[in-house]
DNA sequence: TGCGGAAGCT
DNA sequence: AGCTTCCGCA
């Protein structure tokens, strides 16, 4: 049963971190568990179970010893194993499923999709342990968020775009053994591992490509753009035979099959099958297929696709915010027959831009000769700063006013955030607003939840849904009323459950910024990058620049405002926890916990995470909208330029 | 078994 | 940052 793609399921090699990844200098934890769990010979010591991402560990001892092997770590054991583990429920990484020993989850959510939005890990259900689990119901994959804090925050790694090519190229060193043991499987694991890179990754594609680190948002872009280094538009052979290819193919290759749905988060919510549209030709199809792979022409029609498919739908731009080089062909309403979704050649879109630009190959550096700055995104500031400033006061009595606020009024909003800011709070660089952003974004999970049972997320995430769960029904009653506003997208009945497994929690939040118009989806985010100093990253500039986009936002905003209400709640909420710590100790012990955690996540993320974790998971709708916001308000930065 | 704090190492 | 080590608690 194994995926076609190579011998057990593999996991991206990306999955492994990369030398050139900033923060690693080794192999990590996580990734050496799923190198293990790709690898059948490891089977009978640790293996995928269960669903999505559940894997068990079948010889603790055995899994500490190799462990310990590779990291030259004699002592190693599984109780010293498992506290590393531990350490990753914070990050999210992973998490544990109660009531199965040694079974674990992995946060495919945050892991993989943010940095692979296109993969999905999910492949088919039964999927022999070579694949990862797949989400029942679900394949959506989730979007990532674009902040790469969130999830990761503290590991950046999984971002950097190092990670693609480190691991081939590690393999190739065979640099990974390092212990004088040199444990056998050290060199097993890394032998195969080598010698599947180097036959064909999609990743490969990337490799070489992508600058030593670009921050996660560079990583977005890359993924648009950065495939050749050359010349971009090569035609290219798209088709990859990926044997190692991330994503595996989905087994049911049907029409209805998952690839479709599973890549684009858009279309999950959106066109399949069941809806009447039809969805955007190009996503469904071709791309995404049987084959679809990183390679950057499949990607950028993917992403055009995307684009397209979710304008047409009146999607939220979600879609776009990620994928900051898609450059949507024509703004304005495209008809269904949109060019763009032409999987293979299509017409060259504008899409490249960010292509293009990233001349070099990756690795050189400096990313951006292109014509859009390509920023990179500077670190978020620390919390610190919020919280030694304004930040309490904002996150007390205004949360709201902040950031989710913007959803209420979504059109003053905008003028206000845009223009003036909110002037009691400090406004916050762009960097914060941007990780709320993300948090709403990713989303896409909850549907999965709806679809397949929370269940495989485990407890952990239970728990922490439970805290927001109120929230999320207020969430569901605001899109019972506001629903209307988008057609497309069904939003389930996403009640009681909570929401998303796991990631979404945090992952994606509503952006302040506001909306822009339908030009600054177009553009991709790569504005984003916020200079510390910005306190509004969304200059009235920006918004000026574009008539269109007021236009856009206005449409967008009464949609918006339907579903904003509720998120304000939410977003306090969760400020509230994640930023006070005094409220934290308030709580029970679990919500203390978990807040704990969440802070902590925040502060060493350096605030990138910080705002992220407030809001809950929105609606679908919801976050489209906030999505449309934070695009608009990336172009808007972007734009700024203007 | 599992959790998570704390300290320490790299 | 990402563990590793140790430990008390449940």
């Amino acid at each position: 049963m194994k995926t076609p793609a190579d011998t057990g399921f593999a996991f991206p090699e990306w999955a492994y971190k990369p030398e050139s990844s900033p923060g690693s200098r080794q192999i990590q934890l996580w990734h050496f568990i799923l190198e293990l769990l790709r690898k059948e010979e490891y089977h009978d010591v640790i293996a995928w179970q269960g669903d999505y991402g559940e894997f068990v560990i079948k010889d603790p001892d055995e899994v500490a010893r190799l462990w310990g092997a590779r990291k030259c770590k004699p002592q190693m054991n599984y109780d010293k194993l498992s506290r590393a583990l531990r350490y990753y429920y914070n990050k999210r990484i992973l998490h544990k499923t109660k009531g199965k020993r040694f079974t674990y989850k992995f946060n495919f959510n945050k892991l993989v999709l943010v940095n692979y939005p296109f993969i999905d890990m999910g492949s088919g259900r039964g999927v022999p342990q070579s694949a990862p689990p797949v989400p029942t119901g679900g394949t959506h994959f989730r979007f990532p968020p674009s902040t790469p804090s969130e999830v990761l925050s503290s590991s950046e790694e999984l971002r950097s775009p190092g990670m693609f090519s480190s691991v081939a190229r590690r393999m190739a060193r065979g640099s990974v053994s390092d212990c004088s043991d040199g444990t056998s499987t050290n060199s097993e694991l890394e032998e195969g591992v080598g010698a599947d890179e180097r036959g064909v990754g999609p990743e490969r594609a990337f490799r070489g490509l992508l600058p030593p680190r670009l921050p996660h948002e560079s990583l977005f872009r890359v993924y648009g753009g950065a495939p050749n280094p050359a010349g971009l538009p090569r035609p290219a052979p798209r088709v990859h035979p990926e044997p190692l290819s991330p994503f595996p193919v989905s087994p049911l290759p049907g029409p209805g099959g998952l690839l479709a749905p599973t890549l684009s988060p858009a279309l999950s919510m959106t066109p399949t099958p069941h809806l009447p549209y039809t969805p955007s030709p190009s996503l469904s199809s071709p791309m995404m297929g049987s084959h679809f792979s990183f390679n950057p022409e499949d990607m950028k029609h993917y992403l055009q696709a995307h684009t397209q498919s979710v304008y047409n739908y009146h999607l939220s731009p979600r879609a776009f915010l990620h994928y900051p080089n898609i450059v949507i062909p024509q703004p304005h309403r495209p008809t269904l027959e949109k060019p763009a979704t032409h999987h293979l050649h299509g017409p060259p879109l504008p899409l490249s831009h960010s292509l293009s630009q990233h001349p070099g190959g990756g690795e050189d550096g400096p990313q951006h000769p292109s014509p859009f700055k390509f920023k990179l995104q500077p670190p978020p500031l620390g919390r610190k700063q919020r919280d030694s400033g304004s930040s309490l006061a904002a996150s007390a009595s205004s949360s709201s006013s902040s950031q989710s606020s913007s959803f209420t009024g979504s059109g003053q909003i905008t003028n206000s955030v845009l223009a003036a800011g909110p002037p009691k709070i400090k406004v916050e660089p762009i960097s914060d607003i941007e990780s709320e952003e993300e948090v709403e974004v990713t989303d896409i999970s909850e549907e999965d939840e709806l679809n397949h049972n929370d269940e495989d997320d485990g407890g952990d995430i239970f728990a922490s849904t439970a805290r927001r769960h109120h929230h999320h029904q207020l969430n569901n009653h605001h899109q019972a009323n506001g629903n209307g506003s988008s057609p497309s997208t069904p939003l389930p009945p996403h009640s009681n459950h909570d929401d998303d497994p796991d990631d979404d929690e945090e992952v994606f939040k509503t952006p302040a910024t506001p909306p822009i118009g339908s030009a600054a989806l177009a553009f991709p985010l790569i504005g984003l990058k916020s200079e510390p100093g910005l306190a509004t990253p969304i200059s009235p500039g920006g918004t000026r620049c574009i008539p269109l986009k007021l236009r856009f936002k206005r449409r967008w905003s009464e949609d918006q405002k339907m579903e904003a209400d509720g998120e304000r709640d939410e977003a306090e909420d969760k400020k509230v926890r994640a930023e006070g710590e005094e409220d934290v100790e308030s709580k029970p012990e679990e919500a203390r916990r978990r807040g704990g955690e969440v802070e902590n996540g925040g502060g060493r993320a350096g605030g990138g995470v910080i705002l992220g974790l407030m809001l809950p998971p929105p609606p679908t709708q919801r976050r489209a909208s906030s999505e449309l916001q934070r695009a608009t308000a990336q172009l808007s930065l972007e734009n700024t330029g203007c």
